[in-house]
DNA sequence: TATGAATGAGCATTCATTCAT
DNA sequence: AATGAATGAATGCTCATTCAT
């Protein structure tokens, strides 16, 4: 008699689903068919099916996927010592995986399908959750540092990051003739404008520890 | 008879996208089908051919008609004498029409599509453009008046203004639990912060024609 | 008040008519819709139905035209006072009109057609026979001047050599690699080998009128 | 089950055929929609597209089954010893298989389509090649034996006679009251005539081993 | 357990024909 | 007499999903 291998099934999982986000990210969801997926997971429709429930769940599968791998990501970022340093490890990040345009497409698919499937609104609501709490904790920091504006509401500063950033790539991808490096030094400087301490009243002896100005322009 | 009436026919065409977009509206490009249009707009299917090719232009034509009616929108704007004035009028009509669960849902449908048809990047992108170029011209005249800090680059400013709202936008859809007023007083937040002149080193007696604080958190 | 004017209106039926077969030509049939030929036609699709009370109607009526062209150019030729003055002519015909790839492309279609409807049999039923008489009339000149095998039945020989001709046609336009001379020659070979005259047998002194030998290999 | 039974599936495959091949001699290619194929084959639509990838290509593929049933036959005919039996025996084929209506009505409707579409047209000059192959074979036969004038260009012939035969077959469907016999024996009466060895020369002593001559008229 | 043949509703699109004007 | 907007049934084809083997 054969015993059930869990791992094997999940591993079995993940392949599929590897082979579905590669499908997805060339073709979107919409252009991607079962068919698709079953060749290049190698595995036949009715197999597909033992894996998954339906093609929703897929896709869903695969957005929860992201999500860990992003929100790991931020997680491991917002942990280091100093905010300086966590942002721009970010940014980094952000120049190096997200100017991927299939990336973009797939993120900006998934946006417009949570917008009216409640099952992946879910998804996307714990991606973001998870996503601004860390950037949240990474402010506090910067606040508690003296480097950010303790007069920010870190939450609300938080997921103004991620929406710039967002709004940002999406425009890279879609209005094209748009450098990443561009991209990146828009998005810092927005940044550190944003976050910045004010600059001492005069007659105020306050060390200048703040985000530093970048040149702009 | 004898006389074509381009008046009537410009009409016809004009209902058959405001019934399309309607049904794009509930339920999406891809969950609407041409039988569902034809419905709506009280015509066959045999006649809705006879004003858009495919349904593929009847996304698009809508899609400039959007266009059109934002850049118009923003042009109106930006064209007030005053920056300040300039930009919360800005404000009232994000938190007005782009609050709306099913234009924003929309606008992603849009994005996602755009980033896999050429045809839909055009439009989007030209939309950008017109978008960018208005609010290029306010912040400039913020910088003339001294409210905008000289400093910045304005064309990346626009974009950048942009895509934080864009990117608000569809948190606050998708996040569900987000008012339009949140929304609204982050962005406002957001932009007089990043827009913001500097505060005059000590020594220097500039008037204080900067964006006036706003109360935060 | 207008009177009607039937000269106008068989004029404008035969534009129309030249329009469709110039389309069919080009497409074919089932390749052409109404509203191309209203288009080749200047004409609008209600307008066409003034003149054509369908689709087939326009394709019978443009066969039969046919007809009468091919009936009337063979009648022509038929009434040479010479058997073998006639069937030079009718070999220069052969290799001028017929080797259009339209022209077969469209008899060939036009034959299929007749297959299976009885309103096109009966016109290719009437315009064969038409063109049996004529040649059959030939043959029998032929046969009178000692030109031709009297021991032919004329009928036959006459279906004979249409369907030869017919078959050749096809060939030559569906084989591709096939020039029209090489039609026109094995043809006329065959032409002359099937309707000859038999050598007079040893003893008998009969002129050597039958028709002469052509050249073979 | 594991094993994929390529049997079974080619057996399917034609089944399907058969069927199509059935809707088509009775209504032709634009008269049978894939709905009624899928009936006759008892298949749903969706089943019907793994064994075909479009309407195209089921006729293709009726039309090269075809192809190898006829060049089989030829192949298997032209292989007779004797010249004489060899044509005997296409004779009698003639009669039985090329006098059904349906028959000739799907050919007409072949050619018409090879007229106009390369693909068709590649399938019908591969059968055409083949035949006159097998054909030519014979006549040379024919030629070596003296029954056959050698004269005569063995291709040329071979093509002749497949025209003839085509045009024929063709007039004896459409032209309606014509009868198989009569054409079998205008045939026959036409392949004597043509191929025929020339009576020799007087004084010549020859023995009077060319094709007989049959009663006409 | 895995296969892949089969399903069948659904889709976008076409087109000969009609008819109010 | 002529227009051209409108019809609507029909078409070829797709694809997520099921199920006998």
């Amino acid at each position: 008699m054969r015993t059930v291998n869990p791992l094997k099934l999940e591993a079995r999982r993940r392949e599929i689903l590897a082979a579905a986000q590669a499908c997805f990210r060339e073709k979107g969801f919409h252009g991607t068919s079962i068919a698709e997926i079953c060749s290049a997971a190698q595995i036949s429709a009715g197999g597909l099916y033992r894996y998954f429930a339906s093609k929703e769940e897929i896709i869903a599968a695969m957005a929860e996927d992201e999500r860990e791998l992003v929100s790991g990501m931020l997680h491991e970022v917002a942990e280091a010592e100093d905010f300086f340093s966590a942002i721009e490890s970010l940014f980094e990040r952000f120049s190096t995986s997200f100017c991927d345009r299939s990336h973009v497409a797939l993120a900006a698919e998934l946006l417009a399908e949570a917008a009216r499937n409640p099952a992946f609104a879910t998804i996307a609501r714990q991606t973001e959750m998870a996503m601004v709490a860390d950037i949240e904790t990474m402010i506090r920091a910067g606040q508690a540092s003296g480097q950010v504006d303790p007069a920010l509401d870190a939450a609300e500063a938080a997921t103004m990051l991620l929406a710039a950033a967002d709004g940002l790539g999406m425009r890279m991808v879609i209005l094209g003739g748009f450098a990443p490096e561009e991209a990146g030094k828009a998005l810092r400087n927005f940044v550190f404008r944003y976050l910045r301490a004010p600059l001492p009243e005069p007659g105020e002896t306050r060390e200048r520890t703040h985000v530093r100005r970048v040149e702009e322009g």
